[in-house]
DNA sequence: CGATGTGAACCTATTCACAGCG
DNA sequence: CGCTGTGAATAGGTTCACATCG
């Protein structure tokens, strides 16, 4: 992110394919374009025409191509895409193919519910630790995993391979639980606490604060109740869809 | 920012404050601003430069100005901005000053971490109804509030103006649950099902998805393991801190 | 003929750099 | 003098429109 990189086909170097700094925006994209494909294959579907496809995730048909087009050509003309070799494609490109796993920390309410979500296992990771500090929660089990304490993690991590750690903590607790997987050698983090984290720039964070979505609606929520009518009420597409 | 105009003095329309077009991107932003200053509030910090606010926001400083100078001046040159103040305008910017009513549709795991998470009523919103489909449910007393049928929506939604729904059923019952909710008249939707929601174009969804954050970061550990190293191990300031 | 893949145009957003004010 | 507020420059992303190919 920090450097980028020429992309387009550079004369020495075709090896693999030409994967080159694919765009921020177009990586989320195709996360939600795999999940629909999912869809798709499960109900037997073989083959998708870009425009089908981009109704089905909610986007123009135009960016899906341009999506596509930068992991490669896997379409054909006049036909469209190969559901199951796109499923095959979109997975290399976000690195699912390699199984990882993940240790979340804070086993409170939320850090509960996100060890029991099935989603996360349905989709090629795995969570195979929980950490708390809270005594009174070490021990315990949660979603068939016993619930160790955070001083265990750095031997998890090396143990288990953990590549990415979520952070269900609390505010206070998130930067020094940061540190910890950080120093333990995590070099990717979601982050579910209302503070921002400070980490070396050559680890990834990305946070979901829910507070902060309910505060985007209510932005519009009020537009919408200030300048009164004015569209043809029409019953029509999706809205915009946001976080990324 | 479709159409730009004249702020600061304007001749003739200095009435409210002249609201216009605030960019998406930093909506979202306004409302980590926001966050950060609540907590400076709370220590006691009164005032605050554009440099510093921006450092604990984890943002470029020009930007965080010219975010804020979408809402209008409300700062001193040479001195910084108000704390208060500045959080009083992105309250109202924002729409918290009214609080808002918001009904959470799907009492499971994920359900009840969210009805029980206090980041929501502390920050301006109320969950005023849970509601669920499944007759085990009903009834059941979550976070202080009685489950009740989904058929209920409609007359809670008047009742309690509801303004805000948040989905956090199984993926296959989310379409319907929307369509019940855009029908009981809630126009923005909060929506943690791992689907494509299809509504009126008057209706905003924000969608929460939490394998797809996974997958981002999955992408980049990939990327990371892939070019070896490279950098100088300077220990430095912060991710790309992600979602929006 | 029909759908992909893509240059070019367009729009949005970020960053720079400095004028201008307190 | 320091910091805000902002035009101008740049980068990033989206959409259009069409040549191209199966």
């Amino acid at each position: 992110m920090t450097d980028q990189q020429e992309q387009g086909t550079e004369p020495c170097r075709p090896s693999k394919n030409d994967r080159k700094s694919v765009p921020e925006a177009t990586v989320a994209r195709l996360a939600l374009y795999l999940r629909v494909l999912n869809g798709l294959a499960e109900q037997g579907t073989q083959t998708v025409s870009s425009e089908a496809l981009a109704i089905a995730a909610g986007v123009n048909s135009a960016k899906l191509r341009k999506d596509l087009s930068h992991l490669g050509s896997y379409g054909t003309r006049g036909v469209g895409y190969e559901v199951l070799i796109l499923i095959e494609q979109l997975s290399q490109a976000l690195g699912l193919t390699q199984h990882r796993a993940v240790a979340l920390v804070g086993v409170g309410n939320l850090g509960q519910a996100l060890a029991g979500y099935g989603g996360f296992s349905s989709r090629g990771f795995r969570v195979v630790a929980l950490f708390d500090a809270d005594p009174q929660r070490i021990g315990q089990r949660v979603a068939g995993l016993v619930v160790r304490h955070i001083d265990d993690l750095p031997a998890v991590v090396e143990a288990e391979s953990v590549s990415i750690g979520v952070i269900a903590t609390p505010a206070g607790a998130a930067q020094h639980v940061c540190d910890q997987l950080v120093t333990a050698g995590v070099t990717s983090i979601l982050n579910f606490a209302p503070v921002v984290l400070s980490v070396p720039e050559a680890v990834d964070v990305r946070k979901v604060d829910l507070a902060v979505e309910l505060q985007i609606l209510s932005f519009h929520e009020q537009r919408k109740s200030e300048l009164p009518v004015e569209s043809e009420p029409e019953l029509a597409s999706n809205g915009f869809q946001g976080v990324g």
